[in-house]
RNA sequence: GUCCACGUAGUUCAGAAGGAUAGAACGCCACCCUCCUAAGGUGGAUGUCGGGGGUUCGACUCCCUCCGUGGACACCA
């Protein structure tokens, strides 16, 4: 890696510089890391290296730093000069080739790397109640988790992604209720939702997706619910048996729904964990023993408490209410606990900020374990606005809502995914819902997408036949597609036919072939970076400046000519440009079609 | 009141690890297809980086404070 390199290279020349006492009183244990970047203006060079930083340490100017370390850098592919406290970098033309030919080379591994060590990741996200729709909010946490699982794996992790299904508690008595007064009116009798909140309006899911789902239960089960109805003729107070019938029945549906979409959402969970098998399977009772016997409880006003505060907390929470039921939070305790037994070392959870309150408790509770709470990395990502023509609509589970599947069935699913991921999960996303559907030629998705598309309709023009304009004769191929295949094979990849990418001695040609090759060669360092930061945006926005180095490249460098060797060479970089698209593309579980 | 995130161009957003004249997209104006995809490209206009202090040779970036926006502060899930 370029960058890489570069900074490695400034190092050993200060190091060498400080062996030599040239850097006046600086001591080698007090340089900090430096890193090479980007130049600002093209005037400098490619990289640079802001050497500033020693100076108050050396006791000498950053412009007399840079003039001392310069003759001490060994790196006879790059030109280097100084301007103030910074080393400049023009690249040699080996160093762009050695750039294509590692692509070329690595294919569809270009750009991973083993940061992570083989660590087992448990990343887990969406994990949506399985009482409604998934609605736009889940998108954003589906788009971006598994392209960060996409990332991370890329990375070196070894990645398990999880949907925790919160299918136990009050939310799933409401929904069976719900449900049971959906069926009594598809039995035709007339009932409706109670109204107001004191007649406990907020307890039902009113919205009319169970309409769907009674019809679908009645189908199948009409006997049995007008002989539920026969015992029961009030909708409204309906017994456990009924409650248990409808909300078993609506969950799986629910679920089922979700897990559709979510696989047609290109999210694909390795395992479905199931808040109701927490608690049958003892998980819960065993991990309030084990708090027990670590003395991290104590009871008061007849409930039982965690003492949550002796590990930051700002107040102790309630583990057993006082009629004897568990919290939300005790089940989630012995998750997160169930994670770790699990074997995972890393556990990464995607939450909606809503739900910021909740990370010192469980990191509370990972403590009090005697886990180390670092272990467990909360990525808080701000919630979706969405925008309806022009105006911002909240979004209420119980009311009119636009679903995640309207929103692709707008949008698309590439649309869609590339939206979500596009923005860095701290800041609130607008959706704007209009804009994304009518001007959907408009989105950045398609940008980028039609860059890969125009990569790949070069290499077929150059491997088919084509007319002569002029004589209307038939002309063979620039290229033949066994010789391209030759051209391009990784085994047999040979680094000088790139050289005459350089025989050009037109500026334009020169500067978008250097331009789109350098973008190309920092794509390792953009996966590197985003998987550090976790932030799956910072690919989408790579790839559409790559997108925009390719287009440039495009409109001044015609890759297919007469010269036979410059074609080839042009060739080679506008696959390596293909196979990058694809790669990062792919990350973002968008597609890559080949024409658009 | 306490905690978290955010506040950068008309709009939506980038500016990890302090550093060179603060960037992109959309929108607006003017150009560019006898030629590999014009869903493209080139050029142009637009900024008190929320305000005020401070640290530093140097602050959009770090610290303090104030203002604004969103969210969270349950024996709900």
């Amino acid at each position: 890696m370029i960058k890489e390199l570069i900074a490695q290279k400034t190092a050993e020349a200060i190091q060498n510089a400080a062996e030599k006492r040239e850097l006046g009183q600086l001591k080698l244990e007090d340089v900090p890391e430096l890193f090479a970047e980007k130049t600002k203006n093209p005037e400098f060079g490619d990289y640079s290296v802001n050497v500033s930083s020693l100076a108050k340490q050396a006791r000498i100017s950053p412009a007399q730093i840079a003039q001392i370390i310069k003759p001490y850098i060994n790196f006879s592919e790059a030109e280097i000069s100084t301007i103030q406290g910074f080393i400049n970098f023009k690249l040699g033309n080996s160093i762009l080739n050695g750039g294509i030919s590692k692509i070329i080379k690595e294919h569809e591994n270009f750009g991973g790397n083993n940061q992570g060590n083989s660590e087992k990741v448990l990343l887990e996200y969406v994990s949506a109640n399985p009482t409604g729709p998934l609605h736009i909010g889940h998108g954003r946490w589906a788009a971006v988790g598994s392209s960060l699982a996409n990332l991370l794996k890329f990375s070196g992790y070894k990645v398990t992604q999880e949907f925790y299904i919160n299918d136990a508690g009050n939310q799933i008595n409401n929904l069976g209720k719900s449900l049971w007064i959906r069926v009594c009116q598809e039995l035709g009798f007339d009932i409706k939702f109670p109204e107001t909140e004191e007649e406990g309006s907020k307890n039902y899911y009113s919205a009319d997706y169970l309409v769907n789902v009674a019809k679908k239960y009645i189908e199948s089960n009409k006997n049995k619910a007008e002989e539920f109805y026969k015992n029961n003729p009030e909708p409204l107070k309906p017994s456990d048996e009924i409650v248990n019938e409808m909300s078993g029945f609506a969950k799986a549906i629910m679920l089922k729904l979700q897990k559709d979409l979510l696989s047609k959402f290109k999210t694909d969970f390795d395992v479905w964990y199931s808040e109701t098998s927490l608690h049958q399977s003892g998980e819960v009772e065993k991990t309030i023993e084990k708090l027990k016997s670590l003395d991290k409880l104590y009871e008061k006003d007849g409930a039982l408490w965690f003492k949550s505060t002796e590990y930051g907390d700002d107040q102790d929470r309630v583990i057993i209410k006082n009629d004897g039921s568990y919290t939300y939070l005790t089940a989630d305790i012995a998750y997160h606990y169930d994670k770790l037994q699990r074997g995972f070392e890393k556990l990464i959870n995607i939450w909606g900020a809503d739900h910021h309150g909740y990370v010192a408790r469980i990191k509370a509770s990972i403590q009090a374990m005697g886990k180390n709470s670092d272990c467990l990395e909360v990525l808080l990502g701000q919630l979706v606005n969405l925008i309806i023509s022009g105006e911002q609509v909240r979004m209420g589970k119980r009311r009119k809502m636009l679903t995640l599947e309207d929103l692709i069935e707008e949008v698309g699913i590439d649309g869609t995914r590339f939206w979500m991921i596009m923005r860095s999960i701290d800041t609130t996303l607008d959706f704007d819902v209009d804009l994304a559907a009518s001007c959907s030629d408009e989105n950045p998705v398609f940008y980028v997408q039609y860059a890969h598309a125009r990569a790949c309709s070069i290499l077929r023009t150059a491997t088919t036949e084509r007319m002569d304009q002029d004589n209307k004769t038939q002309l063979p191929p620039f290229i033949s597609k066994e010789e391209f295949k030759q051209l391009i094979n990784p085994e047999k990849f040979e680094k000088n036919t790139l050289e005459f990418l350089w025989k050009t001695k037109i500026d334009k040609e020169v500067e978008s072939t250097k331009a789109l090759i350098l973008k190309l060669e920092s794509f390792e360092d953009l996966i590197q970076t985003s998987a550090k930061l976790r932030a799956p945006y910072m690919i989408a926005k790579y790839l559409q400046e790559l997108a925009k180095d390719f287009h440039y490249f495009y409109t001044f460098t015609r890759v297919l000519s007469a010269d036979n060797d410059v074609t080839k060479a042009r060739l080679i970089l506008v696959n390596a440009t293909r196979q990058v698209f694809l790669n990062g593309l792919n990350l973002l579980g968008v597609s890559a079609p080949d024409s658009m």
